[in-house]
DNA sequence: ATGAAAGCGCTAACAC
DNA sequence: GTGTTAGCGCTTTCAT
């Protein structure tokens, strides 16, 4: 264990105060070349490293951001999370990672503790669980992920998935099909009205003059959306002997689930189901046959911006 | 913006000083009773949530944990990556996540700026490049991750992915195989040998007394072993038109883009063609047909041990 | 059982 | 141009 380098030995060393140290690394005020060489030199030699916490203490800038999200094996929230991560260290901040089944303290410590700059959240219904924004002194800039109904005053990147699963669902029933199966969450949580998703195809299937039947809606908990959860749901279906034509998913990864479970019953799509998908993960456009899916920006929000389906909200 | 409250706040209001709040908070020292309830009224009518950076400096613990790793998109790493979280989460540490591609400025300052109680370093070939462990004052604990030839003094948990690849693809020549593609990386890395599975599926061949071919070594570089590298990769094989009757993948992902490939044209799988994967995600038993794969533990990496193929070395 | 005071390593007025 | 000094919010001896 190294006793810890820090600014008054390469002060010393160099033969200067502990400011000029201090104003050669953060580049301000005036250094004379002569010592700014001598300096450099002493700090190579003792291979000094500022102490983090120290210069965040003082500065009340952390140069760290935090994310709050749920899993990483969706590959969807993967690709947001890496996105979002080489954002991050591309402008010189860390990035933390936080998961959103935290209890109202966690929470607020992650919130008040003054150790992140930022805080994205990808999770906004448990989020809004704990926290009330309004209460909320907006002493630490965040920004959320809002696939719920109604506002927020945090700011935030909306994506509408009940446009997005009505025109899916509107695709399906051009094709022709009329017995449709909706396979994810049908929860709705704290008014707020989760399952903008299964609003979008009861919606569509409403507008066609088709009766939503809760003989189609095969339910997944949230955050259970994998594809052996699909692959389960869909054995059930094909049990049930309810007469289907096709499958709505709610996201790429139950599908495929579902594809493996109609194959295994001899099933073949999509020439006796079709199925859609819901995300465009890599994946989708991968396995054979093609997923038909509904894409979503996962990078850059706003640049990809579909006027319909994606807004971005900034106060 | 509020004004930050602290300790000293809490402690005015409780009529105490600084000191008996921290007592309270750490629970260390003797309380009386009735000042502890204060406090503790007083801490929550003003909503205090104590300093971290403040705590950090002083105590020398951070309370976070880094992990280096490349990306989130393949499955594995994303296992591999949530289950640290979770268990650093679980363990009351913050979780920090940082890219593989850092110069070596950077991983100086990851290890030394005093942020993180702990390191783990998923991608060891890229840490080794920028790190000599030799030199490395050893004052904050490291875990690696090692699937590299040789040894290291960093305590380390190890997969043999030689002798993985060497049995999966005894596997193929078992069943009569042998003209057999491999598809993944070729590369050597500085000295260790970095291409494990290369090796394996090498000795495995020619320990069955097949000279192996660079016909059939498909390259894909580090890093790009995505589902769309490995459906490119299979088609240039398709062209090049040499016999094969078995592609060995060195994950999962590729694998999937490879089968995807062959079915374009026409080849079915496993009747044309066998394939097999590596590392087991879930997807792997999702997709029709499923796939050959060899699995290796993303979690417990002590208890579910395999002897031949993993071990754990702590110094 | 509680408080006073020092100091973690750093930066930013303010002096010179 | 460069140094002195105060203080960020906290914990921890050391007194009392």
């Amino acid at each position: 264990m190294r006793k810890l380098v820090t600014k008054l030995d390469v002060a010393k060393l160099a033969g200067v105060s502990s400011t000029t140290v201090s104003r050669i690394l953060n580049d301000n005020g005036y250094v004379s070349e002569e010592v700014r060489k001598r300096v450099l030199k002493a700090i190579k030699e003792l291979d000094y490293v500022p102490n983090r916490m120290a210069r965040s203490l003082r500065t009340k800038k952390t140069g760290q951001i935090a994310c709050i999200t749920y899993g990483l094996k969706n590959a969807f929230y993967a690709e947001v999370v890496q996105g979002i991560k080489d954002e991050a260290l591309d402008n010189g901040y860390t990035f933390t990672i936080y998961s959103s089944k935290l209890d109202k303290q966690q929470y607020k410590q992650l919130i008040f503790d003054g150790s992140y700059d930022g805080l994205i959240i990808l999770t906004p219904l448990e989020f809004l669980e704990h926290v009330d924004p309004e209460k909320l002194p907006r002493n630490i800039p965040m920004s959320m992920y809002w696939d719920l109904a109604g506002k927020t005053n945090i700011p935030n990147v909306k994506i509408n998935l009940r446009a997005a699963m009505d025109k899916i669902v509107n695709h399906l029933l051009d094709n022709g099909h009329s017995n449709i199966v909706y396979l994810g969450s049908t929860e709705d949580g704290n008014g707020f009205h989760y399952n903008q998703r299964l609003k979008g195809y009861i919606k569509s299937l409403t507008n066609s003059g088709i009766s939503p039947s809760d003989d189609y809606l095969f339910h997944v908990p949230t955050w259970e959306d994998t594809p052996s959860y699909g692959y389960i749901k869909i054995k059930e279906l094909i049990k049930k002997n309810v007469p289907f034509t096709a499958i709505a998913a709610s996201n790429d990864l139950m599908a495929i689930g579902a594809m493996r479970a109609l194959s295994e019953h001899g099933l073949r799509v999509p020439n006796d189901v079709s199925i859609t998908g819901f995300d465009d993960i890599e994946l989708a456009g991968m396995i054979t046959p093609s997923l038909t899916t509904i894409s979503f920006p996962k990078k850059r929000y706003w640049s990809h911006s579909n006027e319909h389906i994606l807004e971005f909200t900034q106060k």
